[in-house]
DNA sequence: TTGTGTTTTATTGCCTCC
DNA sequence: GGAGGCAATAAAACACAA
């Protein structure tokens, strides 16, 4: 991309007003000198920086922080410098910068009154506060999108450790059951009696089976639990609509039960909206869970609201 | 001093809204 | 169609290790 800046070009008594109402000026529109002659250079801004606060920062009435430049103010070697580096970036100053967040922080959408008096206030070009003011809200939006990042690698961390709790647990039940299994066994066998097999335990036969699917599903699950965790990360990271990022107040939306939002919820920092998963959602997740309840006299219900958490994680 | 990585300022192109 | 927003990017300024 060309880099040809135009800076701030415009007359020694203010900037160019075509610059303030269009912001597609033309390059070619900037002088050599342009940028040197914008409103409110000074001196005493160290080798290179544009601006300065010459009241110090405080703003009294009728008075810019930023003053007009003015040749006898400064040295004829920074003059010269400036003369043979017109169009060099200077940076704000750090009371400049300052100003500007609290006024950030108040609100991060600039308002055309506002970004006047500021720019007055600063003594700064208004397009030069709005740069200001889309950078920031750039930066601001990477540090969610980090943010954001961490707490759902967090989450997913935690999906995974008690994922792995629960396939521990499985395997230690599913050795009960089959040493139980070798007891219920061995006892009829000492019963020794030849119609023992008619009297077998009629429940024998259905445990060894379903202790056979969880064993088949095992592998699936294992693969869609982590696939729902790592597609939970990269749907953040594709979500492309950028409206939420300054929108605050999602409440409504995850509490609206006639589409989509009822299912969604919305992330802490950054205000995403991602699916909200639920038991019945993810069959595997539910074979996963299942394992547990096919035991005689076992409580579905409160395995669910038990020890692992596996359904109030996700949601 | 210099090379290199990071941050900041500014431009460009595209999109949306009124 | 103009104004303003954002993403992508360039380039200056800065920080810092070697």
């Amino acid at each position: 991309m060309a880099a040809r800046s135009f800076l701030y070009g415009g007359d020694s008594g203010g900037f160019n007003s075509a610059l303030l109402t269009n912001k597609r000026a033309p390059s070619s529109s900037s002088k050599p000198l342009d940028s040197f002659f914008i409103s409110g250079s000074s001196h005493s801004l160290g080798s290179r920086s544009m601006v300065s606060f010459e009241d110090g920062g405080n703003g009294s009435a009728g008075r810019t922080l930023f003053q007009t430049f003015d040749q006898e103010d400064i040295g004829d070697d920074e003059y010269d410098d400036y003369f043979h580096h017109p169009e060099k970036k200077r940076r704000l100053k750090a009371d400049q910068v300052q100003f500007l967040e609290k006024s950030f922080e108040t609100e991060n959408k600039l308002e055309p009154e506002r970004k006047i008096q500021l720019a007055k206030d600063l003594g700064l070009q208004p397009r030069q506060i709005a740069i200001w003011f889309q950078n920031r809200r750039a930066r601001w939006k990477t540090k969610q999108l980090e943010k954001d990042y961490n707490i759902l690698q967090e989450s997913y961390n935690i999906l995974k450790a008690n994922y792995e709790n629960l396939l521990q647990e499985k395997e230690k039940l599913k050795s009960e059951v089959l040493d139980l299994n070798d007891k219920l066994l061995l006892q009829e066998t000492e019963k020794g009696t030849s119609d023992s097999s008619s009297t077998k335990s009629q429940s024998e036969p259905l445990q060894q089976e379903q202790i056979a699917d969880c064993v088949n599903d095992e592998d699936v699950s294992k693969t869609s639990i982590n696939n729902i965790a790592v597609n939970g990360v990269e749907s953040i990271l594709e979500q492309g609509d950028s409206s939420y990022m300054f929108d605050q107040d999602h409440s409504d939306e995850s509490l609206d039960e006639d589409d989509n939002f009822g299912k969604m919820f919305v992330t802490p920092v950054s205000g995403y909206m991602l699916p909200k998963i639920e038991s019945g959602d993810y069959p595997e997740l539910d074979a996963v869970n299942s394992c547990y309840l096919g035991f005689p006299g076992h409580d579905q219900d409160q395995d669910q609201d038990q020890s692992f958490g596996f359904w109030s994680l996700l949601s």
